[in-house]
DNA sequence: TTCAATAGTTCATAAGTTCCGAACAAAGGA
DNA sequence: TCCTTTGTTCGGAACTTATGAACTATTGAA
């Protein structure tokens, strides 16, 4: 085994399929929000319970590399951990308005439970 | 075997998620497009071909369904056609901006080829 | 009323994708 | 060096999607 080195797309290849293939998974919704909410950059182990609900850490790295490789992440090796942040800013200039509508609406869906 | 009623479900269990993977394929993002754009109901055979491309009409059958399930479309049979519009005013109100952002993020990714 | 044509659905299965435990890698500290 | 922590890779099971063949349902013509 060996351990690849990390994708990001450039953000003119990112492409709206992707975004919303990836964030039509409730749990890397969850996650991609809570990146987007916090100010400092997230670790992948912080997601390993969501909602009440556990998530094995293979899928976890999954859901990761999914987020990253749609472009909405950018993960950076920081040590032994990850620090993951959004692209939110190149998102809005390639689609303006799509990631905060998409957030939008999740909270929309949140506040009526 | 045996035709069942078609489902839509109310404004209210439309689900982001729902949406986002059912816009998340080329194929049904492209048909939804195609139907918001027009001022009339398409029938799901006009969709035998897109982008270049030929769709098995069972696979078509399916894609129509997806998108009526996740709320995008309703369909109504007409004689021996369906007419199949898009329920963008309802959605508008449950997600506002979403389906405009989306449907936005289409155009500029088809503008950049 | 019977037949054929048209439009779309269902079913079975092949092909593809996702999930997740076990084994691994890489970095840091004792 | 060896242990701990964090995340990745691999392989098989579980699930999803695509598609051809057979079907249903409606219409119109004979």
């Amino acid at each position: 085994m060996q351990v690849r080195p990390l994708v990001h797309p450039k953000i003119e290849d990112v492409t709206v399929e992707g975004i919303l293939h990836a964030l039509s998974d409730p749990v890397r919704a969850a996650i991609f929000v809570e990146i987007a909410q916090g100010d400092c950059a997230k670790k992948c182990s912080e997601f390993l319970s969501i909602h009440e609900r556990q998530i094995p850490k293979s899928t976890l790295s999954q859901h990761f590399k999914i987020l990253r490789e749609a472009g909405l992440i950018h993960s950076e090796r920081n040590g032994v951990e990850m620090r993951n942040r959004t692209r939110c800013k190149e998102l809005q200039k390639r689609f303006p308005g799509l990631v905060k509508a998409i957030l939008n609406a999740h909270r929309i869906q949140q506040e009526g439970r």
